[in-house]
DNA sequence: TTGACATATTGATGACCATCAATATAATGA
DNA sequence: TCATTATATTGATGGTCATCAATATGTCAA
């Protein structure tokens, strides 16, 4: 079974979860900053909440920073898991996306 | 909003609907045909249910075909929907998968 | 160590949804 | 028309999950 494919759009179904990674987005940001950034759509037990299952789906990246932890869209995994998709249910398209931005994005 | 990501990713979080996808890449079957390609995992009204979502969300397309009902992938949805995730959450990332085989399959 | 802050975990609740049996609708052939 | 076949719809049920308040855990500063 095409397991990854499954867990990556379970974890992309959610209109929280992918507001979430648009904040994530280019950037590391505290959870606290997060939530602040949401605006008081949600609390922070439900931002860890959903922080915990994109880590496991591999689509954040997280940083601890003395009591901080910083958390970034994992673009790399993403883009993986759409070629994933594509490859399965496109295969008449041409697919693997590339990097095309060579240096990381770090925390300053 | 980025709704229509949100309705792909939510048509794709499901194991039997993934399964069905499958299927029907580069064929058409009918609804029965499909019930029994997946071999007694889920009955008929299962499969009509996910069948009219997948329609909903452009995924699958449909022919009527006397009291038949044909249904195939719409690789090009699918490729589109995936081509609004990479250029929302991996902008770092080259994208835009394109379509190779020219030729629409047809039903015979 | 203690107090303050940042984040995670727990347990409860309600909403959504996958699934099914039963039934309805629709189309065909006789 | 009627019987048959193909598919959709309905209504019920159980499971999954998003959300929250409350609390626990962990980390630093003093």
């Amino acid at each position: 079974m095409n397991d990854e494919a499954l867990q990556f759009a379970k974890a992309m179904a959610d209109g929280t979860r992918q507001e979430i990674l648009r904040q994530l987005c280019c950037r590391w940001l505290t959870v606290n900053a997060l939530v602040l950034a949401l605006e008081g759509q949600v609390r922070q037990p439900t931002v860890s909440h959903h922080l915990g299952l994109l880590e496991n789906a591999g689509l954040v990246r997280v940083r601890q920073r003395g009591r901080h932890r910083h958390y970034t869209l994992n673009q790399a995994h993403l883009t993986s898991c759409c070629g994933e998709l594509l490859r399965v249910y496109a295969p008449d398209y041409d697919l693997a996306p590339v990097r095309i931005n060579e240096e990381e994005r770090e925390l300053t």
